[in-house]
DNA sequence: TAACAACAGTCCCGAA
DNA sequence: TTCGGGACTGTT
């Protein structure tokens, strides 16, 4: 009997047979390997009359056997057969020949995940196997702690002074890695910290010996996947060194040209940018993605900056300590990012049940996929057959309403009290049983808000059944993060809020498996009730209702007071069925809501909230937005927090008054007129060509490469004509280069006015002063 | 940086 | 000069 931890998993093909190999480690640190020769792959074929599918063979590929079996397809029942094939490979062969007798299904899932799923096996979690030597015999999940057996790796690569692109002709010059209890760095030349090694080669090899001798389970970089593995790769395949990583001592696989990976038998690698920049990316206000950047927010330390412009005449000149340390930098960095996702990320592997390497890379749709697929086994359901193109596109011209929005009435207003719905669409999924196979049953009655539709009360659906469990599951975490103010809770409960509402997105998504118009129609319309029920709910008991968007209901409290509010919360709870719940997020003693620009309607999505500590929340303004320029994000802020905090108008108009004339005098640095915005195509794909668009361009005639994703940093110069004619790199603009017009007009007032306006300031009355004291001044 | 969804504000370009 | 739409970013 056996006991490990599941790190990672992997097939080969011996003696014209598929082999698995699970990968792991004991609860006493020691490495694991077992192989598995007993599991067959196969797929399903839905048909009347099998006939035929025991004969299908091509090439080397054959049937070995049939099954029938009673399955569930959308939740409705049909016979299926389970078509066992010799090899994995064939499966995508004699599907295609299978395909003249029935329905294929499940023809697509990998053999290795094939296996995780039908063994019911959670990487990262605990198995027991029974054994004869190193082969499985019978095999089954266990639960248990796994503690993190990482190493983070960073390399230096030469660069000529004048190059700035990636070129595998160019050598490593340093390697680093880091664990708490490990550190090392290699290179070839003389330097302080490090050990030196002969040659590049020397250095490459020893660096295969150092992380074999480390052992660890999880390999991690930043970018490791485009760049430091590929770039490792190339290198040893030119000074011919094996970069054999692998626990089967087998070489680093590099896939894919546009979305690279690198993938180490054994050993679960994980590019730390890729998952943050996906994970994370939406919410995150970085700038950039640099591993500074990231980790300065996330971590919020900083590492030292060093020129790495100057590394190749550095090298060159044999002056590297400084290289040495920085690089070793990086791969603490690296190390710690890691820890600080690890309880994110160890979540989403277990949930998703796929080995570490995969689950790190998932987009949010595969994720959701991966999940149903691993339940629906477990339910005895066939997995949906992916949509061709066609189906695909029809799908895409599809448009489901979403929620609603309530429109504020502009103006500042003391003490607001905000409710929202907690996982609001998942609850109603799951409290509304909404599922693919319960629409319209004929055994219930019913009518959902808005439209002719129904769901089944009796019969769990697949769906709500899924769903239920994650809801259950992250409404513990998130009561548990509120309750001890736990920010890696807190961390786990966001995670595990975005995967939940995805499964409503992936409801409505072209590409999904369980695709399904009538639910999405169905969660949105409930949604919008539901928000209106507590809208006119709380108008009746005499609240004023001040906002409200999709799931969330504020109030302006007037005479009545928080103990009021909590027995509204009551109120609207009495009539929600389980798991649905609004939740009472706090009492704020001001907000503010402004018109929309050039109107006199309140704009949606645009607030900002001043808690009992003195801070600002604040959705949608300029101040939270990375592509308004630095001064006007600055002083939007600084005006918000007058007007709710100090509620001082003559110190709002000074602010704004000052900064005009700041800005007309060319008295700020370029810093504050910077504005940053991310190029989404490559600069040859706009049919409008905007500011930042000019910008990139001015990058790419320096040579620097424009990707899309790039972030632009501009400023806008004095000068004639459009806006575009007159960018400047941020990088190289010159102090006074900047047009101050350009800035109060396009940029500062229209951020700060209809905040004025709201206090009964008109913008004319601030430029137009500032430009008679400036007159004076003459 | 392909791939969960919809709703919404603002800026600037480009056609009329 | 006006106005619609492209582009980007944020909110839920
Ligand atoms: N990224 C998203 N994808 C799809 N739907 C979303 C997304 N974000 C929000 N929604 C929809 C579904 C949510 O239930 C609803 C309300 O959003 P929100 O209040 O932010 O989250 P939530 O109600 O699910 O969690 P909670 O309020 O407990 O943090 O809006
Ligand atoms: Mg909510």
């Amino acid at each position: 009997m056996t006991r490990f931890f599941l790190v990672d998993i992997h097939y080969t093909i011996e003696a014209g047979k598929a082999i698995l190999r699970l990968y792991g480690r004991d609860g006493k640190g020691k490495p694991v390997t077992l192989k598995d020769e007993n599991f067959e792959p196969y797929f399903y074929v839905v048909c009347d009359d099998p006939a035929g599918l025991e004969d299908l063979k091509e090439d080397d590929f054959h049937v070995t056997k049939v099954e029938k079996e009673e399955k569930l397809l959308l939740e409705k029942p049909v016979t299926a057969y389970k078509v066992y094939v010799n090899l994995p490979t064939a499966v995508p062969v004699l599907r295609e020949l299978a395909k003249d007798i029935g329905q294929t299904l499940e023809d697509d899932v990998l053999f290795a995940r094939r296996y995780l799923i039908d063994k019911g096996l959670t990487p990262l979690d605990l198995v027991e196997a029974e054994v004869e030597g190193d082969s499985i015999k019978t095999i089954k999940a266990e639960t248990g702690t796994y503690t993190p057996k990482g190493l983070a790796f960073d390399i230096e690569t030469y660069t000529p002074p004048d190059r700035k692109e990636i070129d595998y002709d160019n050598p490593i010059i340093m390697i680093a890695v880091y664990a708490p209890d490990y550190q090392k760095v290699l290179t070839w030349k003389k330097a302080k910290g490090a050990e030196v090694l002969d040659s590049e080669k020397a250095m490459l090899e020893r660096f295969v010996d150092v992380v074999k001798a480390y052992d660890p389970d999880i390999l991690t970089g930043y970018a490791s996947d485009g760049f430091d593995l590929p770039y490792l790769l190339a290198r040893c395949k030119k000074l011919k060194v094996p970069l054999a990583l692998g626990k089967d001592g087998s070489s680093v696989i590099t896939k894919g040209r546009s979305r690279q990976e690198a993938r180490i038998t054994g050993i679960a690698h994980v590019d730390l940018y890729k998952f943050i920049r996906r994970v994370l990316g939406r919410t995150m206000k970085t700038q950039s993605f640099s591993l500074n950047n990231v980790s300065q927010e996330l971590l919020g330390e900083k590492k030292q900056e060093v020129d790495l412009d100057n590394i190749g005449s550095a090298w060159d000149a044999g002056k590297i300590d400084e290289f040495v340390e920085y690089n070793l930098q990086d791969t603490k960095l690296t190390y710690n990012l890691m820890l600080k996702v690890w309880p994110s990320l160890l979540e989403m592997t277990k949930i998703v049940g796929l080995p570490l390497f995969d689950a790190s890379r998932l987009s949010f749709s595969q994720f959701v996929e991966w999940y149903m697929m691993k339940k629906a086994f477990s339910m005895n359901e066939l997995f949906p057959a992916k949509p061709g193109y066609r189906e695909q596109t029809r799908r895409m011209g599809q448009r489901a309403q979403g929620g609603y929005v309530y429109e504020p009435e502009p103006g500042v207003y003391d003490n607001i009290a905000v409710y929202d719905y907690r996982s609001l669409y998942p609850s109603i999924i799951v409290s509304h049983n909404i599922s693919p196979g319960t629409v319209n049953c004929e055994c219930c009655k019913g009518k959902i808000p808005e439209h002719d539709m129904h769901f089944c009360k009796k019969k769990q659906g697949f769906v709500s059944g899924v769903i239920k469990e994650l809801l259950d599951y992250r409404t513990t975490i998130k009561k548990q993060s509120q309750k001890n103010k736990d920010v890696v809770l807190e961390a786990r409960a966001y995670a595990l809020k975005v995967l939940l509402n995805s499964f409503y997105g992936y409801l409505g998504f072209a590409m999904a498996r369980w695709y399904s118009t009538q639910c999405v129609e169905a969660i949105t319309a409930y949604a919008r009730h539901y928000v209106k029920d507590v809208i006119a709910k709380a108008e009746k008991q005499g609240f004023a209702v001040r906002y409200g968007d999709t799931d969330s209901c504020m109030l302006e409290l007037g005479k009545k007071t928080e103990k009021d509010a909590k027995k509204f919360l009551q109120l609207v709870n009495k009539g929600l069925a389980d798991p649905m719940e609004l939740e009472l997020e706090d009492v704020f003693p001001a907000g503010i809501w402004v018109a929309t620009k050039g109107t006199a309607q309140g704009a949606k999505k645009r607030y900002a909230l001043l808690d009992k500590e003195g801070n600002l929340k604040i959705r949608g303004f300029e101040s939270v937005r990375r592509n308004a320029a630095v001064i006007a994000r600055k002083t939007q802020q600084e005006l918000l927090m007058i007007v709710l905090k100090d509620r001082d108008k003559e110190k709002a108009v000074k602010l704004v008054k000052d900064t005009v004339d700041k800005l007309r005098k060319n008295e700020l640095p370029i810093e504050d007129v910077v504005i940053t915005t991310q190029v989404q195509k490559t600069t040859d794909k706009y049919e409008s060509v905007g500011p930042h668009v000019a910008a990139a361009k001015l990058m790419e005639n320096k040579g620097r490469t424009v990707k899309k994703g790039t972030i632009v940093a501009y400023i806008v110069k004095k000068g004639e004509g459009k806006i575009r004619d007159r960018v400047q790199l941020a990088e190289d603009a010159r102090q006074g280069e900047y047009d101050g017009e350009y800035y109060i007009t396009n940029s500062l007032v229209p951020a700060v006015e209809n905040i004025l306006s709201v206090l009964g300031v008109s913008p004319e009355s601030i430029t137009e002063a500032t430009q008679q004291t400036t007159l004076a001044g003459f």
